[in-house]
DNA sequence: GCCCACACCG
DNA sequence: CGGTGTGGGC
């Protein structure tokens, strides 16, 4: 036991009728004020705990999402995260992929593989539930190039999230799919849809996996409040001034179930941190919530 | 010409009695006040530029000699250099060595090679006049292990400036020879002598080839003020605490032939870069002459 | 421990 | 462009 990371990873489903840990939480008493959750590609959480925590301490979300931590977790800069006051949960590989929480209050158990048995997981996927809410964390593969291995085990990633999603949440439970999905949805969605008609992140194959994944189960959040092009959460480090020129890509998703729909109330890109010193190449989107 | 760099490289020796640009400036009136110079190890000029900008605002030297900037010619930065008001002339090669000269008035011609014709040379070695003054810059290697070639190298290196000097150099001449030498000439100059009897940079022979190299010409200004032990330069990042407890070694020098002895005011090493963020694992050796 | 180069990735 | 790992140097 000594040896074990105080976060047990869990392999079983999290029901919303069987947690016992998911009723207690929905039956007790909400805190007033709303529940503000948000989701940033940190393209390396070392080089971007500055950014980080600068913006949780304006910010003060309940929960943020982090994809691309790009650590191992005995590597994880968790203290300066706590020493800051928040609670963290983490599940990292070496040099590529990596999820996170970060939260106000401890999360409890969390669940680390889309997949029952296997070793060989990429570090992709954190699922854990707070304040009645479960939270899906998600990295998608960005899938290299449509003619690649790596295109069929991104639209296999989606396929596979679908019957999780099927066998593990159910559609009148509060939850939110959150992260780095790596598809731009609609020709709104991207700066330049007529050149990148064979891109993976908006090739035809990939925005259809994203439709089927979603279908009546997940609706996308920021469309529900903002309908209009031009409205994006990534813009690539390889295209000097891309930023400047709002040349980018809205890749990063809140999606929820009917009742997370139903409780919205706001919901942005936060444009700022992709103005920084030393920026990710995304930035935070962020929401708000009833209790 | 055009693809030329505007210093000239020249291999031809400067002498104290032919050289028409040493007469005319020994022959033109001083500038009042004293005559600043350092001599600053950066381990990369391109990591060091805030500690080096913030160094020469505050200290205003006539002249800082820098080794190891670790970059090629055609990447050295010298516009924030000059964008602050300094001139600056440099010698350098990819990743190891590299010399320079950040000055308040230009320098004229440099000579950048000790040995007459070698493509081969490592970019360790840097000549010009300031006000009359032969200012010569050296890095000189370090050894790696006594049993080593480049041990070899090291002592062959002093032996080589010291053929140089004899030829370049006469006794009468107002001339500093500074840089790192990687030499700690007696037990007071090293934290453990005792431990370091087989380090390329205590043993007998390199000190014995430092002292033949500076033999009736060369004073080890810094010792003509301070005799005392525990005064470094050098404290190795490899051990940590090495600066905070002074396990230091003193391997940096300015060295003055007898006219700049005599005109010596005040040398002493400022500490307090050392203890920055994002420190060389030198620091800076500063003294100040009459005019 | 902190530099550098190089190779790989998005 | 800006992350990561690796290997070498001091």
């Amino acid at each position: 036991m000594a040896k074990t990371t105080k976060t047990k990873i869990k392999e079983a489903s999290i029901s919303s009728k069987a947690s016992p840990s998911s009723k207690s939480s929905e039956d007790k008493p909400k805190s007033s004020g709303t529940f503000k959750i948000a989701t940033f590609n940190a393209n390396s959480i070392r080089m971007r705990l500055p950014i980080i925590l600068d913006w949780l301490k304006k910010e003060q979300p309940d929960v943020l999402a982090i994809q691309e931590t790009k650590v191992q977790d005995h590597e994880f800069p968790k203290e300066p995260i706590e020493a800051a006051g928040w609670n963290v949960v983490f599940h990292g590989q070496k040099s590529y992929n990596g999820v996170a929480f970060i939260s106000k209050k401890p999360f409890g158990d969390v669940i680390k593989r889309l997949y029952p048995k296997d070793a060989e997981e990429q570090a992709r996927f954190l699922v854990g539930e707070y304040e009645g809410v479960l939270l899906i964390n998600t990295y998608v593969p960005q899938g290299f190039d449509i003619e690649s291995e790596k295109y069929q085990y991104k639209l296999k990633y989606y396929v596979d999230l679908k019957k999780y999603f099927q066998k593990n949440i159910p559609t009148d439970r509060s939850a939110l799919w959150m992260g780095d999905l790596n598809v731009a949805p609609t020709e709104i969605d991207l700066n330049n849809p007529k050149g990148n008609k064979d891109h993976p992140c908006y090739h035809i194959d990939a925005r259809q996996a994203l439709e089927e994944t979603m279908k009546g189960k997940w609706t996308d959040l920021f469309r529900e409040k903002e309908k209009g092009p031009g409205h994006y959460t990534f813009w690539d480090m390889r295209f000097p001034g891309a930023f400047q020129k709002n040349l980018g890509w809205r890749i990063d998703f809140l999606m929820g179930t009917p009742p997370m729909v139903e409780r919205l109330q706001k919901i942005w890109i936060d444009t700022k941190p992709r103005g920084l010193e030393k920026p990710s190449d995304h930035t935070f989107l962020v929401a708000e919530f009833l209790r």
